[in-house]
DNA sequence: ATGGCTGCTTTGAGCAGA
């Protein structure tokens, strides 16, 4: 069984894209981020003739995540945003795919250690927390989570350690947070596969930074504790980043015995 | 090099991303 996350900077644009990736790539289930697309406006017809069933928490302009399950799998007891967690923006989306709770999180950016949306960023990675605490309890650790974390846990997944020192992305309450991750009993999947490998999931548009490979692992799959025994590869594919007009993200692939 | 691209927005300069 195979799940991916890519974060695809507007599914209107890269339909396509996500399509065609699919055709290579039948994976059982996708989990998209950064839709920017209004509830309404989700592709759901194209999608489910491509074979997959979808749930989707859309938003106008910014965010917007979603599970597709490819058939006959269905994402079941859906469950949009964090629970009791009053939130505008539309970044969580759960769904029980089979016997397991797929979570799909476009996590806070932040911008800077200095501005008004890093105190944001803190309290959402707070509730998540709290959120997942309470799925692994209720699912028996079958829990995965999938997502554009927004956080690189380690100087091994930055391309410039020194520049990103203590900056957004990297700071030590971010990556505390990302511990506190771990410490629940979930395992970065990537790592377990790949332990020493600079391999990066991002790469600015700007100057050629995919075409020199400096980038960073932002992008993460996360493996709840009743499955770990189950994971067998984590792979980032860099192929749809090298298309024409592509996300500045690459999908990050899970696959489970 | 505090920009560089890209996508979006009551269309066009400004915001946001990371």
């Amino acid at each position: 069984m195979e799940f991916a996350t890519w974060n695809v900077n507007s599914l209107k644009v890269r339909l396509p894209q996500v399509l065609d990736w699919l055709q290579n790539n039948p994976v059982d289930v996708l989990c998209l981020q950064e839709l920017k697309l209004d509830q309404e406006f989700f592709p759901q017809q194209a999608l489910e003739d491509a074979g997959y069933h979808c749930a989707w928490y859309g938003q106008k302009t910014y965010n917007g995540v979603a599970i597709l399950t490819r058939q006959p799998l269905k994402p079941e007891a859906v469950q949009s945003g964090i629970p009791e967690h009053e939130d505008p923006q539309r970044r969580v989306i759960a769904a029980t795919v089979g016997d397991l709770r797929v979570i799909c999180a476009y996590f806070v950016n932040g911008e800077a250690l200095d501005s008004a949306k890093y105190p944001y960023k803190l309290a959402w990675l707070a509730a998540l927390h709290g959120y997942l605490q309470q799925q692994l309890a209720q699912y028996d650790g079958r829990v995965v989570l999938l997502g554009d974390f927004n956080i690189a846990p380690d100087d091994l997944d930055v391309h410039d350690p020194l520049a990103w020192k203590d900056k957004v992305l990297c700071s030590e309450p971010e990556r505390a947070w990302f511990r506190r991750m771990i410490d629940l009993g979930f395992s970065d999947s990537f790592r377990l596969f790949h332990p020493q490998a600079p391999e990066y999931s991002w790469w600015d548009y700007r100057a050629a930074m995919f075409r020199r490979n400096l980038g960073m692992r932002i992008d993460h799959i996360l493996l709840g504790s009743g499955l770990l025994s189950r994971a067998t590869d984590c792979r980032i594919d860099k192929t749809p980043r090298g298309w024409e007009r592509p996300s500045d993200h690459a999908p990050v692939v899970l696959t489970l015995d």
